[in-house]
DNA sequence: TGTCGTTATACATTCATAAACATAACGCAT
DNA sequence: ATGCGTTATGTTTATGAATGTATAACGACA
């Protein structure tokens, strides 16, 4: 049996980080800005911009350190605390796929 | 850390079973009618039918049993092969579930 | 000092999805 | 025969989210 599953880290019953903010912190280390991290996966900038906003605010920790203006523009890299967020993140839902892996080959035996 | 979590069974790349249809079939077993269940979930009847129809289609089970017309108009039942299919969803979801919140308490010690 | 590509932000528009609505058929009970 | 509440299905309308557009500020550098 085929699946698929999503796991959202919640605050305030409002969903906070999941599989989206992680491609984009992602691309953002690999791309050096907000903009391009957004256009390399067919989101709009403004869409990006209010995803980090939002979970800067909720969860209180800073993502991406930001540079407007000089040589290119500017840019943004993401922080430490950042990078130990999506590594747990990711630990975590490496985990969780392993477990259904397991069980779904139990349960449907298809 | 809160979390939230959704599994959804795939067939050939389209989600075919997931939290609403079963939702939608909990509530007919307790209600007999697709419409009344559909209700209570405020959900319009015209999308519980168009779940129903397409999962039936493409697992090639039947979920319900319908008549149609009769002493209170008519009715749906949930057949034995949706009670196991249910029965087997809920299962997994459940041991997934206990799976997140070990590890979510191992990951994120906040 | 003008240019460039970025961040930041508000606002308008588009689009996909869901809900509403409409209609037909059905069969038991009165 | 008629009415009731259901299933079945297509069509229309509404809602909300995503996208697009616009504008300003910024600062290194040529």
């Amino acid at each position: 049996m085929d699946y698929r599953f999503r796991l959202w880290l919640m605050k305030d019953n409002k969903k906070v980080f999941g599989e989206g903010p992680l491609m984009l912190l992602k691309k953002v280390e690999e791309l050096g800005s907000l903009r391009q991290a957004a256009m390399s996966m067919g989101m709009s900038y403004s869409k990006a911009w209010k995803i980090m906003k939002q979970i800067e605010e909720e969860l209180q920790i800073q993502l991406i350190n930001r540079k407007i203006g000089g040589v290119a523009g500017g840019g943004s890299t993401i922080t430490r605390e950042a990078k130990d967020f999506i590594n747990k993140y990711e630990a975590l839902v490496a985990s969780v796929n392993k477990k259904i892996e397991e069980d779904i080959n139990r349960f449907f035996v298809i």
